[in-house]
DNA sequence: ATATCTGCAAATGGTTTGCGGAGGA
DNA sequence: TCCTCCGCAAACCATTTGCAGATAT
């Protein structure tokens, strides 16, 4: 049923430097840290095993601003903090509000499945720097 | 300070086919819309007009899936729901939850200018439509 | 009058894919 | 063994942009 998946050298590097860091990062960063372990690597399989690993249930796929997507080492369902100044990204620790599902799946009168949520504001390393514009 | 920006006849032409829909389409069906208007118009200057409209604060981007933007007519700041079997893009109708952004400020040590949330989920339509894969 | 806007077409840039060879299971 | 995966490079496709002529104000 579901396809075969093979653990390759490639799938486990891109992994390790997904799970081993905070940040959330795009896939041209991946490349380049993997690159580091796997000289040989090519951005066509970055991507390829990205998909492979968001299909898995492994790793979690961002796409804000539609033009670019970041990944996300860790597939629990949690929010998103964006900077609007230098467009960081960041965890926000606080609990799935399954309230609002309900809200929704009462005034559309059909069954939700989950929700996404991010927030959008300056971070605090930003706000420190200060308004230079 | 702000540009200065002309009324131009296919502004016009694009404001009016967005504002007359309440589905949530993208450029190329607003483009194919217009043109019944002026059929001369290209589809650079939708994306063109599209953007001052959005800057402008008359239109709203929204980006689901990273690959294709979609535009709605109304600009008030309000809740979505993505069916996941047709792509189909619905308001929804409940209150702007203010509270979700204290929550986060809180977690965050940072104010937070807004937040974004999108439903997921089969619409009633497909859900009526019954599973045919 | 003149600065902004348009149509056209080419460029962009992130992501996907076809291919022939390589390598996990 | 053999089927999936890789590297490479070309293809994709939504969106952006440079240019020369048109137009709103």
């Amino acid at each position: 049923m579901t396809k075969a998946t093979r653990m390759t050298k490639q799938k486990r590097v891109i992994l390790d430097v997904l799970k081993s860091t905070k940040s959330h990062p795009p896939a041209d960063w991946i490349y380049m840290q993997a690159r580091k372990e796997l000289p040989n690597l090519s951005l066509g399989t970055v991507y390829r095993n990205l998909n492979i690993l968001k299909d898995m249930g492994e790793i979690l796929e961002l796409n804000y601003g539609s033009t670019l997507s970041r990944y996300d080492g860790n597939p629990q369902e949690h929010y998103h903090f964006v900077c609007e100044k230098c467009g960081a990204v960041l965890d926000v620790d606080i609990p799935i509000q399954k309230e609002l599902d309900m809200l929704a799946a009462q005034a559309l009168e059909t069954e939700i499945k989950h929700h996404r949520l991010e927030f959008y504001g300056t971070c605090r390393k930003c706000k420190a720097a200060g308004p230079q514009s």
